[in-house]
DNA sequence: GTAAGTAGTTACCTATAAGTAAGTAATTTG
DNA sequence: CAAATTACTTACTTATAGGTAACTACTTAC
């Protein structure tokens, strides 16, 4: 008994976890600015115009501890961070398609209503 | 110039929108718990056995805001209130599908470990 | 008239997310 | 030696999300 249940329960689940890595005002566009080339703390906070090196550390922080991006120190004087995206990001590709996909269709159906 | 940034934008917005008719601790318990039938608001609530009222009330009308979800009065006695799906909750599908997806993987990958 | 069931609302409080402004440390350039 | 660049950190504040408890209004059953 409760199978179903169970299941269901799985599901709410992991698509809470999947929620929770990229929502949140920056995650997506930090994750679509790497997505055009491995990029330093510098030229990721140029990207995106309005986000503060607080709001850019932490969020960096929070997908690298999700193994969403990778952080790579150099040794150069000045020093410089390189980060780039993990194959895990990769395997995101799909979800995010569908969530744009729906996004338009969303969009179109009530907000521009 | 800069067409493919205003693309970029564009999804950007749009995943953005999607994101928020599906985040929140309650939405998507909701959304599920109305898959399985048509309801009212007590069946919902005992359904979700920690979902107060109050956030119930506030949550079902984000969604019918939405037009996740219609809401129906029936002007029996004891008045009674039916919540149901929209068309647009049904191509919600794949995106809902997807989440799912890629929250079993995350969870292999990096919950798991 | 009291309790229980219908579907909520209201006021208040706490916790989390995000924003603002300034400071740090190391090095390079002029 | 002062200014600029690298990549952040810290302290403080505001805004939003969510939780708790009690209350409303109507009707039926006992």
């Amino acid at each position: 008994m409760g199978q179903k249940e169970d299941v269901c329960r799985y599901r709410l689940m992991v698509s809470r976890d999947a929620l929770e890595v990229v929502q949140g005002k920056w995650r997506l566009p930090i994750i679509i600015s790497l997505t055009h080339g491995n990029k330093r703390f510098g030229e990721i906070q140029r990207d995106i115009s309005d986000i503060s090196p607080k709001m850019l550390s932490q969020e960096l922080k929070a997908l690298e501890m999700n193994k969403i991006i990778n952080r790579t120190l150099y040794d150069s004087m000045p020093v410089t961070v390189e980060y780039s995206l993990t194959p895990l990001r990769l395997s995101m590709e799909k979800m995010v398609d569908e969530l744009i996909n729906w996004g338009m269709h969303f969009r179109k159906e009530v907000v521009g209503t």
